[in-house]
RNA sequence: GCUGAAGUGGUGGAACUGGUAGACACGCAGGACUUAAAAUCCUGUUCGCCUUAAAGCGAGUGCGGGUUCGAUUCCCGCCUUCAGUACCA
């Protein structure tokens, strides 16, 4: 039979499914490996043609581990909470669990369809009760744990309380909120049950901040910053006001430095790491005090240039700065308040795109340099971020541009610091070389003398001391949202409790519609009598989407049996599985969920839960699957109308047109076909065309896939068309794993011919099933033996399309010597497997091996010996440029090469007679001639 | 603006440590088989010049320099595209 991929498919699809051949032991002998994706939101739309990219790479290297002999974790599951199913509950009524179950359907059909290796029995549904039981207890267990920076770990709230009793707040050294108050012992013994809360509330690692929110009314919900454009909701285009609301919020802050340092002993792309340094934004500088003319208040500066102090010749401050009233005088009030005025005016993408340009205004206020005394002007200025530092700067225009710019602007002094800056009358120079100038103590000393004398003196002064700022902030842990994991929290006088333990999981209640209440509470307010205890109401927020995705890679470690038992994970699994050694997922991740998962991971750790510190040891980014658009070219007639013809993309500027989106699908090499483009619409049926050659070309364009371009690429239908294996081949074929690239359906035809042409190997020209058991020539050991180095080396660098390429060289050498040995055969069965598991797995069997055990067969041992060549044809190039290929021993050394090559009669045409200057002679690689 | 990645034939891409640029495919052109088409197979295909042909000559990896016997690969400067980020003191 020729190559029936439709039947063969299914049928090992079966076979893998019903024998449940990927299903993995938590205990073995074996060494483990971890192979992780990053699971989809299983979306109404279902798979398109990029989704599984990365998928089939990680299928790929856990067959290839398995086939070396690894235990391969390889599970999948779904991030299942979401907003798509609610916004789809919000517009029809059906329950998101619905949508959800009907969506994960489909999904799993069309993954099924791919072949993929995972251990379905180990799959998770973040929105299943079963699961978020354990979201909520993670969330539990951060309500409960406070940090310690003494101990630079996570510990029992308990252990805070005991301090507090036996000691008060003193020695109490936490990561913490800024209100905190100081007690002694028999303070905190007297305080009402309801201050202790509030107190403790502001040491918990998850705990309720009040803080300014984008509000949608009409779409009843928080947005992101990146959701709102222009002060309107990017979906809808709907009013976005700023709202103060209490939220719950996560101390992640805590975990800043070492979520730093993990960065430099994790195997990550280089940019990845990079995003998320960028993200945490660790600058060390310093705090330092300002008093202020004639009055009480001090103005506190962050900076990381306390060498310039002596270059300041303003303050500015934020104009949401909490002291701006304060120190207005009422001479300067009007200015003040128009300037304020002005800016809240200006929104968010004003300010971004108005970079060049700075304003302020005057206080009216000076404060005074806490060194020598001067009396410095304070300003306001939105160049100045209340959200970072402390909202105010101490202005160095010498050293800052922003600084510089605002100085020139307001007529202010431009003091030089160091001897090193130049061109001061253009721009800010913010060089540290040089000696220090007009700057009292530390004049004629170097940067790097300067800072110690400075430091010390400060703190002397009682002015200032070393800080480490961070941008990053507490992350925001709520959603006024229906689906999602409730909160497991329930309010007693105003005060939040957890329920109890024993009530998990806090199951969604039913609700009459998914939008807020009249009360402007979220979704859940609509519960009816839904307290704890038949009394205290919950809390009415969910959970966002991250939290289930912060800790999924554990529960995949407890196998089907183990979730019966009253743990996220049993011990012995953790202990085994350890880490995920592999994670494949898009760069989309970077600062979210990246960040997030490895948080939670550090907290759990702290707790003593888990073993790692670090839980993705290597992590590849796939790139991009863009979309190929393809462009038809309606003629406009003299007054612009349409006409009912279409001309071809190379004639189309001798025409008046307008280009039309037009279905990929119809489409094949850039040629329309135009049978089924006149069938696909009813205004098509009599178009007329314009063609080129007898054909119709189409224009292309790279955009994004998406219906409305038309450019979407199913899997289903690649695969009904060529199949599984010619999808994941072509999928890896296309290039390089990590690069974005557009889908192009061109190419396909090459990579299932050559799976067709590797199916003729093992067969005779009747589609006999044929090999011989001859000994095999040494030329097919050599073919073999390169297809064996190859692919070892390609896939573990990730490097997935060279190794198909090589695969079609093997095959093509293979049929060219009409090899059909077993011996030769039967490995490279092994060798392609982790490709192309269904062709593989049916000349498995044809060869006489039990079924289903090509998965665990062992990869073929490369000889070096078959590879070993006693002659070489050497490039022989002349002045660099290469002439012609001369064959000799590589037992030759490099001097009997030289004079063999000066001798032979075409080299010496190139010569003309005079002598060469220079023979470089490399063994077995290169001649190069100097003449 | 800053940070990062990438620019190679008509197209996707290969060249792994500085050593034959364009592997492997797609497309295209020509041919075989066929009444015809599809499928399949064979040949050619970086560009330019020259040639009946064999062969030959020149240019060539975004642009301009440099190091080297030799550079797609290393160094310096620039241009373009994509991604992330947004006045972070």
């Amino acid at each position: 039979m020729d190559y029936q991929f439709r039947d063969i498919e299914n049928k090992w699809q079966q076979f893998w499914a019903k024998n449940q051949t990927y299903k993995v032991d938590n205990a073995s002998d074996k060494p483990k490996y971890y192979v992780l994706d990053m699971f989809p939101y299983p979306s109404g739309a279902g798979l398109h043609v990029g989704h599984p990219l990365g998928y089939i790479a990680s299928d790929i290297y856990a067959r290839f581990k398995r086939l070396h002999g690894f235990n391969v974790l390889h599970p999948m599951g779904y991030d299942s909470f979401g907003l798509p199913a609610e916004q789809y509950a919000i517009q029809t009524g059906q329950h998101p669990a619905i949508t959800t179950v009907d969506n994960i359907a489909t999904y799993r059909r069309q993954l099924d369809q791919i072949g993929f290796s995972f251990d379905w029995s180990r799959e998770v549904r973040t929105s299943d009760p079963e699961y978020y039981k354990w979201t909520q207890w993670i969330f539990m267990q951060l309500f409960n744990s406070w940090y310690s920076r003494e101990l630079d770990k996570a510990q029992p709230i308990e252990k805070l309380k005991d301090h507090f009793k036996t000691q008060g707040s003193a020695g109490v050294f936490a990561v913490c909120d800024e209100d905190i108050n100081t007690f002694t012992a028999e303070e905190w013994t007297n305080m009402s049950e309801q201050t202790q809360q509030t107190e403790l509330l502001k040491y918990r690692l998850t705990f309720l901040k009040e803080s300014t929110v984008n509000w949608c009314a009409a779409l009843g919900t928080v947005l992101a910053n990146d959701e709102v454009k222009e002060g309107l909701s990017e979906r809808g285009g709907y009013p976005v006001e700023q709202k103060k609301m209490w939220q719950w919020s996560m101390r992640i802050t805590a975990y800043a430095d070492r979520l730093l340092k993990g960065l430099d002993v994790v195997d990550w792309p280089d940019p990845l790491k990079e995003m998320q340094r960028n993200w945490i934004g660790k600058s060390i500088g310093a705090s330092i005090k300002f008093n202020v003319e004639n009055r009480e208040e001090i103005i506190e500066v962050f900076t990381t240039r306390a060498d310039t102090l002596y270059g300041v010749s303003f303050v500015v401050i934020a104009p949401e700065h909490e002291l701006v009233s304060a120190l207005t005088t009422p001479e300067q009030k009007a200015d003040i308040d128009d300037y304020i005025a002005k800016t809240k005016k200006k929104s968010e993408l004003d300010r971004m795109s108005d970079i060049k340009t700075v304003s302020g205004a005057f206080t009216g206020t000076y404060a005074l340099n806490p060194l020598n005394g001067e009396k410095i002007p304070v300003w306001i200025a939105d160049y100045v971020l209340a959200g970072y530092g402390t909202g105010a700067v101490m202005a160095v225009p010498s050293g800052d541009q922003r600084d510089w710019l605002f100085a020139k602007q307001y007529n202010l002094p431009i003091i030089p610091v160091i001897d090193g800056q130049k061109n001061l009358e253009t721009e800010a120079d913010p060089t540290k070389e040089g000696l220090y100038i007009n700057s009292d103590i530390i004049n004629g000393l170097t940067y790097a003398e300067a800072v110690p004398v400075l430091v010390k003196k400060l703190e002397e002064l009682n002015a200032g001391k070393a800080k480490v700022q961070y941008r990053m902030r507490d992350a925001i842990f709520g959603r006024q949202r229906y689906w999602g994991e409730p909160v497991p929290v329930y309010f007693k006088d105003g005060l939040p409790y957890l329920i109890d333990e024993s009530e998990l999981p806090l199951v969604l209640p039913e609700i009459d519609k998914y939008l807020p209440t009249e009360a402007g509470d979220p979704p859940l307010g609509r519960a009816a009598d839904w307290k704890y205890k038949g009394t205290y109401a919950y809390e009415l927020s969910t959970m966002p989407g991250w939290a289930g995705s912060s800790w999924y890679w554990y529960r995949y470690m407890a196998s089907p049996e183990d979730r019966k038992e009253s743990v996220f994970a049993p011990k012995q699994a953790i202990e085994y599985w350890k880490d995920v050694d592999l994670y494949i997922g898009g760069s989309e991740h970077a600062t979210g969920h990246l960040l997030y998962s490895r948080f939670w991971n550090k907290f759990l750790k702290d707790l003593g839960y888990v073993n790692e510190e670090e839980p993705f040891k290597k992590l590849i980014n796939q790139g991009m699957i863009q979309g190929r658009s393809n462009f038809i070219y309606r003629v406009l007639n003299d007054d612009g109308g349409d006409t009912d013809t279409f001309v071809s993309h190379g004639l189309k500027e001798q025409y008046k047109t307008k280009a039309l989106h037009v279905d990929v699908n119809i489409v094949e090499n850039d040629m329309l076909d135009l049978e089924k483009f006149k069938t696909s619409r009813a205004e098509y049926s009599t178009a007329e065309f314009i063609l080129e050659n007898g054909k119709y070309s189409c224009g292309v364009e790279v955009e994004k896939m998406s219906k409305s371009k038309f450019n979407v690429v199913n899997p289903d239908d690649i695969i009904e068309r060529y199949g599984a294996d010619t999808l994941r081949l072509y999928e890896m074929f296309l290039g390089p794993l990590e690069q974005s690239k557009p889908w192009n359906t061109n190419g396909i035809e090459g990579v299932f011919k050559f799976l067709r042409k590797y199916w003729k190997l093992y067969h005779n020209d009747q589609f006999e099933f044929q090999v011989s058991d001859a000994e095999p020539t040494k030329a097919e050991l050599k073919a073999l033996h390169k297809i064996i180095r190859k692919v070892e080396d390609d896939v573990e660098r990730f490097s997935f399309n060279t190794s198909v390429s090589s695969f079609m060289i093997c095959v093509n050498e293979l049929t060219d010597l009409k090899c059909n040995k077993r011996s030769i055969l039967q490995d490279l069965v092994i060798v392609l497997t982790s490709y192309a598991p269904h062709i593989t797995e049916e000349l498995w069997t044809l060869l006489g091996n039990t079924e289903g055990t090509l998965s665990f067969a062992k990869f073929p041992e490369f000889v070096p010996a078959y590879l070993v060549e006693d002659e070489f044809a050497y490039p022989v190039s002349v002045n660099g440029k290469m002439r012609m290929n001369l064959t000799f021993s590589l037992s030759l050394e490099p001097a009997d090469v030289e004079r063999l090559v000066l001798e032979n009669a075409d080299v010496q045409k190139y010569l003309a007679g005079k002598s060469p200057k220079k023979v470089i002679v490399v063994k077995g690689r290169i001649v190069n001639i100097v003449v």
